[in-house]
DNA sequence: ACATTATAGTTCAAGCATGAACAAGCGGCA
DNA sequence: TGCCGCTTGTTCATGCTTGAACTATAATGT
């Protein structure tokens, strides 16, 4: 009658689960400290990132991209352009989106950025071989697929 | 000459913990949504949980086990304790300290909101066999070992 | 006993993220 | 052409989280 026996504490997908949430956490919190010297803020990194990946991107991809609001961007957004970190472009055909590009100083901090968060994520996924980091990854993609229409 | 080739999006270590952010966030996504009809927040589940496995928490150790501010705490409690969900009692030996009790309701509510969250946990980490998720649990466990002390 | 230092919890202002409501622009179809 | 609906981006009010400053209490050392 022991009701604890069938808690979610036991169950091995719960307490793995949890852990992952507790990692990404604590990754995000040194991340964003070792951050703080360049100025920069997680949310602020990602959007460098992504524009320099994908450059051109739209404010509405941007936001899709990052599983954030449209909303968001838009607040974000002029800090960045402020720093000359990056330029809004209105597209020549269709005048209601604007275009994003990274400048050169944007770039250039971009680069420094990567090279802190690089250190890190190496630190944190030398944890396990090469092959279970794959196998995390391609967990951790399917389950936003999984997600993705809701 | 192509400067691309040394970015990290071409380092598996950093698109496996791409994935791993992004997989989070999606998770996190749909269980505020599925957490809504009980009129709970993630993070008043999160202090619910922690609350059922440590009953008798203070109000400190439970800002360190979710990672939060103490202050977050301080703001969180007065809704949930509103809602009957919990009480506060100071501890006799040491008189700053409070420490966190569920009532009943608060133990029945986190056992319909336990339901709807194990379901989705059920359903994400279905997406690898159960020696791969311990191994993800594993290695997230680890991570949050090694930066424990920043 | 007293002074010092450390800890628990609270308050407050600031920064972020969100969703709803809105304006402007596009595209299709009569 | 002119209407209708859809999309993009903005604005605004709200709520969450944080860190610093503060109060009260405890523990330590002399």
């Amino acid at each position: 009658m022991n009701k604890r026996q069938e808690l979610p504490w036991d169950n091995p997908r719960f307490r793995n689960w949890i852990a992952v949430i507790r990692a990404e956490k604590a990754v995000m919190r040194v991340l964003s400290r070792a951050l703080a010297p360049l100025g920069l803020k997680v949310a602020q990194l990602d959007i460098l990132m992504n524009l320099y990946r994908h450059p051109g991107t739209s404010q509405h991809e941007l936001a899709r991209r990052l599983l954030v609001g449209r909303s968001n961007i838009t607040m974000l957004l002029p800090q960045l352009e402020k720093q000359n970190l990056l330029r809004r472009e209105g597209d020549e055909k269709d005048r209601r989106v604007m275009r994003l590009y990274l400048t050169e100083e944007g770039e250039a901090l971009l680069m420094k950025a990567l090279a802190v968060y690089t250190a890190l994520i190496d630190r944190v996924m030398a944890q396990s071989s090469p092959e279970t980091c794959d196998a995390i990854g391609a967990h951790m993609r399917r389950i936003v697929e999984a997600l993705e229409e809701e």
